[in-house]
DNA sequence: AGATTCGGCGT
DNA sequence: ACGCCGAATCT
């Protein structure tokens, strides 16, 4: 029996991918497709795939057989959309597997979902309150030392880098984490992010850190910096914008197709 | 008992 | 045609 079990890109670190191959019977030929999680727990469907990972990893674009993500595979959108909430309404349980959107990034950001449609009466889940004013750990922010943004299927996306004005405060106050801790930072609050206002804060911050702002020292923003930074905002819109323009017009092309084929067939 | 393997139901 | 999972078989 082949016994080839390699890496799966698609899924967390540590997952792994097994093809076996039916060498005798009627089915002889075929091959069956088996996944190992990082403890080695064996899975050999999708359902029993989902089950396990729940919200950490959206399957829904997730080829078992082959282990990678297909772009090309997603959405039948008026059907699938009509499956779920039927689904939902008849009070059984959420497909994991193909349910609506869920923030799929660290559970640190507490934001709504916005889902983006063609329809005019988009529906935004809301519910901040509760995400905000729990306790925190003093230096909790370490956690997000090394957290990247990176593509659906592969590798790291790229990497921002920060003014020179801004400095962390505390441990580890490498610039990565400094980066992470300003971003979650503006991601779970309303409020304005000052910093550490107390220049206490820099000599001791376990006793004198304000645990509600990053460890982050006190800074200005100039206007020319916000001037700078809606250029940049702007321009992310723009190639946004191009870039949701190119995937419709892809999706439309891909739908005629499939009606000429349906035709023909 | 646990792992492996193929059948066969349901979509 | 194929995904999924039961169950027979193997170790």
């Amino acid at each position: 029996m082949e016994k080839k079990r390699s890496d799966c890109p698609a899924l967390p670190p540590g997952w792994k991918k097994e093809e076996v191959i039916r060498k005798s019977g009627l089915s002889a030929g075929k091959s069956d497709v088996y996944y190992y999680s990082p403890s080695g727990k064996k899975f050999r469907s999708k359902p029993q795939l989902s089950r396990y990972l729940g919200n950490e990893v959206d399957l829904g674009c997730f080829d078992f057989r082959t282990g990678k993500m297909l772009p090309g595979k997603m959405q039948k959108n008026k059907q699938r959309l009509r499956h779920d909430l039927l689904g939902l309404a008849k009070g059984g349980k959420p497909d994991l597997n193909t349910a609506l959107p869920i923030r799929q990034t660290a559970s640190i950001f507490k934001q709504p979902v916005t889902k983006v449609t063609s329809h005019p009466s988009n529906k935004v889940k809301a519910d901040l309150q509760r995400a905000s004013e729990q306790p925190r750990q003093l230096f909790w922010e370490r956690r997000l030392k090394g957290l990247q943004s990176s593509d659906v299927s592969e590798e790291v996306l790229r990497t921002m880098s920060l003014p020179k004005g801004l400095q962390g405060v505390g441990p580890d106050s490498s610039d990565d984490t400094l980066l992470s801790a300003i971003a979650s930072a503006l991601h779970m609050s309303s409020a304005p992010i000052t910093g550490q206002t107390t220049v206490a804060a820099e000599k001791n911050p376990a006793i004198w850190l304000n645990t509600s702002q990053p460890l982050c020292k006190s800074f200005t923003v100039t206007d020319e910096q916000i001037r700078e930074q809606e250029l940049k905002v702007h321009q992310a819109r723009r190639s946004l914008e191009d870039a949701l323009m190119a995937d419709g017009l892809a999706r439309a092309a891909e739908n005629t197709r499939e009606l000429l084929e349906g035709k023909t067939a």
